[in-house]
RNA sequence: GGGCGUUUAGCUCAGUUGGCUAGAGCGCCGCCCUUACAAGGCGGAAGUCGGCGGUUCGAGUCCGUCAACGCCCACCA
């Protein structure tokens, strides 16, 4: 009654879909692809069977990158009258090799952009790395450290040139890696923040921004770092607590009448001071304000002045002014005219200001100043003090505040129209909590000191006339100085902050400034997939330039992810030790495994604790698919699978069933994508594949494949189901499914193929009856200890027909069940019974089992099934639940309640049938 | 000092408009080498969803509060 042909509609959508990719693509696609599979198959055997029974995932995972390229499948022209989609990989530091929080990140990119292209539109994802300034100076200096020579010995043009060498080298690496994990790149686009290109949109940005008022140079504090031997900005110092000590000093008023205490960690700043300050109302010191103190061991007559940004709270409540060396300290220098002195060099050393300190380094000067003012009595206490101390991010040094010559963004103008498109939802990020944390930065955002003292990066493009002292700006190098005439000026030596070249990367890479095709195509991009930890460094600024000279936002949806993190729950780092190099796993799992395995635990913004077992798992499942495309492959010709055209003809109701699941699934699967849900849209085609087509359908597909009648259509839906599969997994894992695809299909690469449409078939009734009684029965096996060998027979009350429609042969082999399909057996003493919906199985236990044991057992099912039903019953019989719950609820608990009470009934009848035996 | 996150089976984690008889992987127990896969199959045990209070017909899911752990930010002299 079933298998007549119902819902055998054949949808459009499904005949018309594969023309998607055009035509060009497919012919030049199959002669790489036999090439590749020569290559394959000269290592096997002969042809169809040379399949291992187990995957192997390096020789395979080796091969289909170069295919893939050779294609032209990364770039966006494969799908020419596709909408643009666009994507640029936050560029990895040329000096690094990527760690397993990139190969999160770019399975995330992956994921998107190759289910993009196969959804038919020009995706490009544009790779590229960013000369990261500090960093690869660090790492050069320390080579050349090893032949005894510094940067300086070798000279700014030659020591550029070694970086420029080193990179040449190195910095392939980072390209062989994104490869090794199959990360689909646009390679021809491949942009470095110091490219030509870019470099000109970097001078564009600095000047523009310059004549803008934007940009100036000025004496500012700025943070220091005594080894790198430049400024930093200020999210570029890492704050961590330590116990430090407070020390309190005793300073004299000079008129010889009291003194004033201050408090302070950095003793050593004292040779620096100029003042003290109070708040202006604070009693406690309402009668030191205008006098002077003489300053300890320096002798110097300081003023003592009131300012509101003395905490009264804080320490005595009087603090030392060094100007040179604290931010507040300026800041209250600047409102009184108080001078700066500066005691501490850029090696950290006191300068010939601190007097017969001159030359101590800054924590030894510490010791021995604290020493000096204990000896002369000025200590007056110190106590332990809990507080952060700003490090060096990308060496650890304690960073030194100093008062210096650098230049700044001038931010303010910028926050607003970089805040304003997350407000009104023209960009949003993605968890949507992280649009908070950008609010509030950038309310408290500070002047950016962009001047960096190194050698490697953007020079800033001012030069300066030695003979008037007028300094210019320009993109080009000005032959004479505008106010003088004179020739020959000086460019400045500084070069700017990496991130300043960075925050421009959504269109410097391309093109901008010039009118590039690329620009007006791929610009604004439509995704930015990125970590948490450079939302302030990175995403903050390329808002800001983006809408400051694009006048649009760079990108739309910003996805924020985790931090992968080690199973102790803290941060993976090659320090710690506790890192999994995501190279090592590729080599030992694959990198499909690695993929899978990390994509699996990606929800929205939360950290990924990662460990081996979940790779492995994932590896097994890569297993799983190739052993089930196997068994296709014993029933489907290699390249028989009908093509997107193609559709099963006849489906029987095992194929309908998969085949609307498959809808289903796809349906649910496109959903969760779109809303970047990885782990449960991973999660969800996962347990598809492998609870649904490999554990039921495989299974029940042997079936149908004996049945002469079934058999075409079950080969004709088994290799449509798993093609699909291969499709929907391929963002996720594209390797194995790439070499399964030439396998199966044999026709060009899944990675060009278009992404499955739905079939529209609905599912047959009775499945879940069938499932259900094949778990009965299985049950019933382990608790009886019943061998799988000894068969079963029963007798099937079916008023429907459904079971011996399409069940009969399934029974046999699912559950080695005899079954005979005309009602209840004469006598049902002795029987046990078996609910599955409106179907009923009498099982004879004489014979089988010790009947009296079955009691307990059928005690056990009625409690459990009671419970449920006084569950429901309950909700029914509260008028508050029946009036206010939804209708579809309500219904849900009445169909609870009518199926729990026939289930009931039979148990119980049941008992009773047993106590007659 | 502010802000955010986490707390669900032995372990690691899912659970997004409140309807759950709370899931997965690994581990554990039992049976099975069934010709795609033993890197597998079948079945099973295992959770008062951190504590307390509240909103609601109904709370793992919302609100309040407390606790533990973690992270970020802060001119903590």
């Amino acid at each position: 009654m079933l298998g007549d042909g119902q819902g055998v509609g054949r949808p459009s959508a499904w005949q018309e879909s594969g023309a998607s990719n055009g035509s060009g693509f497919f012919a030049l696609s199959c002669a790489t692809r036999r090439s590749a599979t020569r290559a394959y198959s000269s290592s096997g055997d002969q042809g169809k069977g040379t399949m291992e029974a187990s995957y192997d995932p390096q020789a395979v995972e080796s091969r289909w990158y170069q295919v893939w390229e050779d294609a032209g499948v990364f770039k966006p022209e494969i799908n020419p009258d596709g909408e643009p989609f666009s994507i640029v990989i936050p560029p990895p530091n040329v000096t690094g090799v990527l760690h397993i929080g990139h190969a999160l990140n770019m399975s995330i990119q992956d994921a998107i952009i190759r289910r993009k292209r196969m959804q038919g539109y020009a995706a490009l994802w544009l790779p590229g790395s960013d000369h990261a300034g500090i960093a690869t100076q660090n790492v050069v200096e320390r080579d050349l450290a090893k032949e005894g020579l510094s940067r300086h010995d070798l000279g700014r043009e030659s020591f550029v040139e070694q970086v420029w060498a080193w990179k040449a080298k190195h910095g392939n690496r980072i390209k062989e890696q994104i490869r090794r994990l199959g990360f689909s790149t646009d390679w021809s686009r491949e942009r470095f923040t110091l490219d030509d290109g870019l470099s000109d949109a970097v001078g564009h940005v600095f000047v523009e921004l310059y004549n803008q008022g934007l940009i100036y140079r000025g004496e500012r504090i700025i943070n220091w770092c005594p080894r790198c031997h430049t400024a930093l900005s200020e999210i570029e110092v890492e704050h961590e607590d330590e116990v430090g000590e407070l020390t309190h000093i005793r300073y004299d008023f000079t008129d010889g009448n009291g003194s004033v205490v201050v408090a302070t960690t950095r003793p050593e700043t004292m040779l620096g001071d100029t003042a003290v300050a109070v708040h202006p109302d604070d009693e406690r010191y309402k009668d030191a304000i205008g006098r002077t103190v003489s300053l300890p061991l320096i002798g110097r007559e300081i003023p003592v002045v009131a300012d509101e940004g003395v905490d009264l709270e804080f320490g005595t409540g009087a603090v030392k002014v060094t100007p040179a060396h604290d931010p507040l300290d300026f800041e209250i220098s600047q409102r009184h005219g108080l001078a700066a002195i500066k005691v501490i060099d850029t090696e950290a050393n006191i300068t010939e200001a601190g007097g017969e300190y001159f030359g101590q380094e800054r924590f030894e000067a510490r010791e021995a100043v604290r020493h000096e003012l204990n000896k002369q009595g000025y200590i007056v206490k110190v106590e332990d003090h809990h507080h952060s101390v700003g490090h060096c991010s990308r060496c650890g040094t304690v960073v030194e505040p100093m008062l210096s010559l650098q230049w700044f963004v001038k931010v303010g103008p910028l926050v607003e129209p970089a805040v304003a498109p997350i407000r009104d939802g023209r960009a949003r990020f993605v968890p949507q909590r992280w649009e908070n944390n950008y609010f509030r930065w950038m309310e408290n955002l500070h002047d950016w000191c962009i001047s960096r003292q190194l050698w490697w990066g953007h020079r800033i493009p001012a030069w300066y006339c030695d003979g008037c002292g007028e300094m210019v700006v320009s993109l080009t190098e000005p032959k004479t100085c505008e106010s003088c005439g004179r020739e020959g000026l000086r460019q400045e030596q500084d070069v700017l902050d990496t991130w300043f070249s960075s925050q421009l990367w959504p269109f410097s890479t391309m093109g901008w400034p010039e009118e590039t095709d690329d620009l007006a195509r791929y610009y604004p991009t439509d995704v930015l997939v990125t970590g948490y930890d450079i939302i302030y460094f990175w995403v903050a600024r390329m808002l800001m330039m983006g809408v400051h000279f694009t006048d649009n936002v760079p990108f739309q949806d910003i996805v924020i992810t985790g931090l992968v993190r080690a199973t102790d729950g803290r941060k993976m780092s090659k320090s710690i030790g506790n890192a999994i190099d995501p190279f090592d796993v590729a080599d030992e799992y694959g990198a499909d495994a690695l993929r899978l395995a990390l994509l699996q635990s990606a929800a929205p913004g939360h950290d990924i604790p990662l460990n081996v077992e979940w790779i492995d798992a994932a590896r097994r499942f890569g297993n799983k698919l190739w052993n089930a495309v196997r068994f296709t492959l014993n029933h489907v010709e290699p390249g028989s699978v009908p093509g997107k055209g193609g559709y099963p003809d006849n489906p029987g109701p095992v194929d309908r069933w998969i085949l609307s699941r498959l809808d289903e699934t796809i349906t649910e699967y496109d959903r969760l994508l779109d809303e970047y849900r990885f782990s449960d849209a991973v999660g969800q085609l996962y347990n598809f594949a492998w609870s649904e087509v490999f554990d039921w359908y495989l299974e029940m597909a042997k079936t149908s494949l004996r049945d002469v009648d079934q058999a075409e259509a079950t080969r004709q839906t088994l290799g449509v189901v798993i093609r699909e599969l291969l499709v929907l997994f391929h963002p996720i894992v594209p390797f194995v499914t790439e070499e399964l695809w030439s396998e199966l299909v044999g026709d060009g690469l899944v990675a060009a193929t278009s992404w499955p449409v739905k079939t529209g078939i609905a599912a047959p009734v009775g499945m879940e009856e069938l499932q259900s009684l094949i778990g009965s029965i299985r049950r019933f096996r382990a608790e009886h200890r019943l061998s799988p060998k000894r068969g079963i027979q029963l007798s099937i009350d079916d008023p429907d027909g459904i079971a011996a429609a399409w069940w009969r042969d399934q029974l046999a082999i699912m559950a080695n069940i005899e079954a005979q399909y005309d009602g209840p057996p004469g006598t049902i003493a002795g029987h046990t019974r078996i609910t599955a919906g409106n179907i009923q199985a009498f099982m004879p236990l004489t014979g089988l089992v010790d009947v009296a044991a079955e009691r307990p057992r059928l005690q056990k099912a009625i409690t459990e099934t009671e419970k449920l039903l006084d569950r429901s019953r309950g909700k029914l019989d509260n008028p508050n639940f029946t009036d206010r719950a939804p209708a579809d609820v309500v219904a849900g608990e009445e169909r609870k309640v009518a199926e729990m009470s026939a289930k009931l009934d039979k148990l119980r009848t049941q008992l009773a049938e047993l106590t007659d035996v």
